[in-house]
DNA sequence: GCTCTTGTCCAAAATTTATTGAACAATTGG
DNA sequence: CCAATTGTTCAATAAATTTTGGACAAGAGC
């Protein structure tokens, strides 16, 4: 729970975390973060969403599909994800990438 | 938000307020968590769980009261902080503080 | 086999956080 | 007033996190 926490507390991963809740069943690909920041850093955060259990990276040819763990993280903190991703997609950060 | 998640994503402060979440009206001293860490420590954890909007601190005396701001927390962000106590109080921090 | 695209890995640098210790305020109670 | 209690402030250090750049892997398509 630390973990997620410290996952979530961050712009740049709440960026994520808000636009990925915006197409849930589909995912992004990493490539799309890049309005937020650089290739290298992007791999960094999103390993680390990886790592609290946030999200899914799945290889898909030479890009990798990410996906939010919708159900995981409501099965194991019941009504935690709605409130973040309530807050998390009016960043101006998620903006920016919707608009790209 | 993320000031919020932020606070809450360190051990020490999630065990702050996993006990406070036990004594939610009548709120803690300082000097109670002194299991955690150094008082001077205490001093910045505490000021960051301020500044994030999550404690009072209130002068009483020479000591200060520190309160869960429940009501404000859970007007802002519904729901949340229900699940984050919830998981708080698991930590084998908050119950070292209990024993003392 | 090449080349392009998409990302990763690594090591270094920059930044932010967390922790410590010594000295100092404020209040209480004798 | 004096001493004890409770915390804060400040500057310094330690440690963790974030950011960057260059080189590299792996698949796709020509």
């Amino acid at each position: 729970m630390p973990a997620v926490l410290a996952a979530l507390g961050d712009e740049t991963r709440l960026a994520i975390v808000g636009h990925l809740s915006l197409c849930e069943d589909v995912g992004m690909v990493c490539g799309q973060f890049l309005d937020l920041t650089s290739k290298t850093n992007l791999t960094y955060h999103l390993a680390k969403l990886r790592e609290a259990g946030v999200i899914t990276v799945t290889p898909e040819g030479t890009r990798r599909r990410v996906k939010l763990r919708c159900a995981d993280l409501d099965a194991r903190f019941p009504g935690f994800l709605d409130t973040i991703i309530a807050e998390a997609v009016k960043s101006p950060l998620v903006a920016s990438i919707s608009a790209s």
